[in-house]
DNA sequence: ACGATATTCAACCCAAGGGTTGAGTATTGA
DNA sequence: TCAATACTCAACCCTTGGGTTGAATATCGT
């Protein structure tokens, strides 16, 4: 599955925040990383782990790279937890039938 | 934060599957194993991740632990998504703003 | 041409985390 | 009463992953 790749993505805390950052808009690598308190290697670790989430696109212009998010593959996210969300409201059924099934093996 | 341990449930695809199943009604410890190919003992500590994120439910009786789903935690994480998506759309002048302060800096 | 700036790559360190096995604790049911 | 069942706890083993430092590369500005 490709779609493991935004769950990594989204498990660790600084890069949600640099998420919430890239949503205000397009931003350098350095501007990324100054506020955390961490190398700028380490936030490019994260800016690649990112990356290969499809949340966010890069793009060159000369020295400078500039991070660009895109929030499509966000929808994959919400659309689990959707789904889980509407079988759990329709469980009621099957409440009842765990309760029968278990009648049943006594 | 307490949120951070449900991205942390999330994070991993045995735990997603687990809630997967747990969506569809309750179940017992041993039945949530079953279906996967490791010991009844990483379930078990992978159920307690669940636990701590507040997304699973137990309940004893007698040596049978039933599992429910919580899908009220997940709230946190759609309306975060929802959040970055949001601020994503209003961006338009933000990127103006990007290429306003870019000139300046030249 | 050259120092400063923006960034990545590579090698390493260590803590966390997902897995195992082996006991241990209750509860059941015959 | 006792074996079988349903689970957890504890100790351990790797692998992963987030962090570091120390280059290397490329562009910029003078």
């Amino acid at each position: 599955m490709q779609s493991e790749a935004i769950w990594t993505a989204l498990a660790d805390p600084t890069r949600r925040a640099i998420l919430e950052r890239l949503s205000r808009g397009p931003t350098r690598v350095t501007d990324i990383a100054a506020p955390f308190d961490m190398s700028l290697n380490a936030v490019s670790k994260h800016i690649k782990v990112l990356e290969a989430s499809r949340l966010v696109r890069r793009t060159r212009q000369g020295r400078e790279h500039t991070l660009e998010l895109d929030p499509k593959p966000l929808r994959e996210v919400v659309q689990w937890a959707s789904d889980i969300e509407r079988f759990w409201s329709g469980r009621l059924d099957r409440i009842e039938q765990f309760f029968t099934a278990k009648r049943k093996r006594k």
